[in-house]
DNA sequence: AATGAATGAGGGTTCATTCAT
DNA sequence: AATGAATGAACCCTCATTCAT
């Protein structure tokens, strides 16, 4: 029993780390059930054995993306360093995941246009507790006296924003590797927040 | 015959605008050529007497966007102000465009995605002219000693970045007007530089 | 104008036509709109540029053949014969229907398990109009004395049903003409009636 | 062994039960396998160590109920009474059948849509024993001298098709109940009869 | 005796594209 | 210069059926 179950949540999860890799390589709409189940050898209607149907596939990719991304951040948060340091921290925890999982974190944007009302709700809220773990950084800077930052939310947008769009021109065995982005990143967005 | 050709050039105009407005609302797989038509009150057909395909008349709305928004960057660029006060126009237009025309500036993400290779390096390049006007003020004020930059294309980076994201967020007629937005911008951003 | 649009109606109700005879043949599951189509010589999705859906297709099937029949019902109605007389030939028209047009007049079976709510009401309603005629000849029968019945609607209820289930038995070229049912059929219901 | 055959039997004979259930409920098109299975609990699969496929299952399930329902038939044909009360009873146990069971009763419907030609034969020839009932019972009638009839078997298929539409239009709860519906129905039909 | 997993053939539907008129 | 009509490829999804375990 616990074994099958076991075997069915692995596979689950196999499935879904393909499926977030072409979903990110071609879009949401240029990845086809056939695309993701090739990739995986298997056949379009195995993948409809796991899940109801695309949408499904796909905000289970995002629950596991963000969840995973969620926690690792908030572990960050909990460490015993200034807010300096964990802004850093979490500078250069998102770049990379958003680069190296630049396939999987594609979903994130424009997720209105992906998601069934259904879903779209607690898509917003996973970003939101996300993003909330910079807010937190942030106001605890504040509090310290580390950071001064009167309109904290925006300050947040704008980190997140910028990192976000390294995407769009990051070259992977380029010029400037993750290190060197992420160094220059934190140091001029923490200018900003200092 | 000049005539003919006149009418024929407003047309197309005509068409591109509709078209942007459409493609943003849906996403570029989302519009359909006979929504396009439609809010044209055309049929379908018809777009192909203009255009050659979908790709085309996608590029050509790309082009006709982006060279108008870098003609404007540019002749803020020319004005005899500060490299500051360049900035913080610059920010504020930018941020204008990317909210207000969000329809069509949303063609500037993934362009990947979207173009063929046919069209993919001039697509590149002219978003690259159009970042180029950013670099140029930073450049300008650097020498002039109004920003303090080292990795100048970084900056610029996150600048714009950080203004692309915004559409993510922005709600229309929600608290924050683009007024207060690009303040806060401006100011925050120009902290990361000076 | 008139006249493409002439062209159109005339697709349109070749379409049903044939739709009509595959749908009967093969049941509304069984038929698919391949099978539609290739008997009028079309590509599938041909159809769907007259009809939104296969339901839709369906739908209109039911309304061409039911009205055409019920006029044809009303206009025996409205004969100057005797009651008798009028439902010898509309036993006679019914029974003629049912069969040659086999194909469509199976449509009216189990409507509640092809239509979805949207149509299955459009549907009965005009099942019941078509009925109402019977109901009418009969209770002209009674007030003129020809027919005793008391329990008017299950008389009609009784003749219908009995007709309809012809189809089940009857084979094309066999040893009993339509004229020859049609005859025995109207004796007895008269019968019946009488 | 005879124990393990018995149960396998009775296994089976629940099957059966429950798939004409859900066939009758949703048609032999809309009723999955999935479906059958899960009102038992069971698993797809297990059906398919029962019955061959789904037609086999079907098939059985028409030979099962058809072949209680002329068991029972008989039993009235051969009771020690009038040929009128026979016919009654007949008709009131018919119609009883068809809209209690009207689950099951409906495969009886159209049986060359459902049937592969290896059972198609065995179906009608099932369906013919049981109305041949229904000829006996005329029959008899006929040289007893309670009947007038000369066409026995139209007779017999207009007593048979108008019962078998009651389904067509019988609301459980509505207004008639089975016993108002039986006692009108075998009074009209007698009527012609007689 | 039964299950979980997978297959594969189709079915309905959408759409960019074409073309005669 | 534009339209109506049609095509065809692709896509999502369903389901009867199979099979190793």
């Amino acid at each position: 029993m616990k074994l099958r179950e076991k075997k069915a949540a692995k596979k689950k999860e196999e499935i879904l780390r393909s499926a977030s890799k072409i979903i990110s390589r071609r879009g949401y709409d240029g990845a086809t059930m056939e695309d993701i189940a090739a990739e995986l050898l298997m056949t379009k209607g195995a993948l409809y054995y796991y899940f109801k149907n695309k949408e499904e596939l796909l905000y289970q990719c995002h629950v596991l993306v963000l969840s995973e991304a969620e926690e690792k951040l908030e572990s960050i948060y909990r460490e015993n360093i200034s807010s300096i340091e964990k802004m850093r921290k979490a500078i250069r925890f998102h770049i990379e995941v958003a680069i190296t999982e630049k396939e999987t974190f594609n979903l994130i944007i424009k997720p209105e246009m992906t998601f069934s009302e259904k879903h779209i709700s607690k898509v917003l809220k996973q970003r939101d507790d996300y993003a909330g773990v910079f807010d937190k950084i942030i106001q605890e800077g504040v509090q310290s006296g580390e950071f001064v930052v009167k309109e904290k939310k925006m300050a947040r947008m704008i980190i997140l924003g910028s990192m976000n769009w390294i995407q769009q021109w990051y070259i992977p065995g380029g010029e400037k590797g993750i290190d060197d982005i992420s160094k220059v990143y934190a140091e001029y967005l923490l200018k900003m927040l200092t």
